[in-house]
DNA sequence: GACATTGTAACTAATATCGTTACAGATGGC
DNA sequence: GCCATCTGTAACGATATTAGTTACAATGTC
């Protein structure tokens, strides 16, 4: 259970509350469709607010729905709201600084990756919520 | 000690094995450089090798060297040899297929996942070892 | 044959993610 | 005002992954 699928249930959530358009979805729902505990929602509803994705109304009648237009929201958006951990982590244990390359690599391997991060931003940023909410209601990706 | 530091530990080893170009380089040696145990370095090695990236030798005045010449290695070629996971995992449980949304979000997922591979691989790719050497030994990246 | 080195298995420690229970706080209906 | 319903969040446990370590067989050099 390590790898980090917060941001597959993100796109998710956000799909059903893109069907669901201005009215509020209970974490019970969405729970349901994902096959998880409301409360595992809840968690991520809270990272996706904070990034003023969505908004949540809490008492009877509560829910939550989406902060903006499906066509507004990109997944890079949604990518840095979750938060993942980078592709590649830099090392656990601080190289040898009296080793040529112990003491130069750390700040190469920094660069590849900022220039992959700015990549993949630039990739999900081609796919806005409408865009994937299009696809899921075809029932083809491709 | 969750994250993946495995693509940054092989291009670590790969930068010292392209400094002792042709000449067999010891666990320990590189394990001293990267500051951790001889063990982890022969097992990543292990996977550089199955790629043909680099080529072992056991016995006294074993060791390894690279397979190739350092600008025949790139860094795409390095990140599939030791298998990082994927960007993101898709759902841990299987959504429920009673839900439109549910029953045809991982398709669509699963083809974004490809497209990030595949930028990533793209991204990767323009980085060769001999590249990445010379900016270990200029000291700077940017 | 002695010795150095790789390859690999087995175990431990640290850590992250996810699921679950529990409960306080907010909100609307009556 | 009271109650049912919902969110927000803390706390805990189960599980999985990663890396570090020890141990030892297999391999090759001298």
């Amino acid at each position: 259970m390590a790898a980090n699928s917060q941001f597959s249930m993100a796109v998710h959530v956000l799909s059903m509350l893109a069907a669901s358009r201005d009215e509020n979805v209970k974490s019970d729902c969405i729970a349901g469709s994902v096959n998880t505990n409301p409360v595992v929602i809840r968690r991520l509803l809270g990272q996706l607010a904070q990034a003023g994705l969505v908004v949540s109304q809490s008492g009877s009648n509560g829910g939550t729905r989406l902060a903006k237009c499906p066509n507004e929201i990109n997944l890079a958006d949604v990518y840095s709201a979750v938060s993942c951990g980078e592709v590649f982590a830099l090392h656990a244990r601080e190289p040898n600084k009296d080793c040529p390359v112990g003491r130069n690599i750390e700040a190469v391997l920094c660069h590849v990756q900022k220039r992959i991060d700015r990549t993949i931003a630039e990739t999900l940023s081609s796919y806005t919520l409408a865009n994937i909410f299009d696809m899921v209601e075809k029932g083809a990706a491709a």
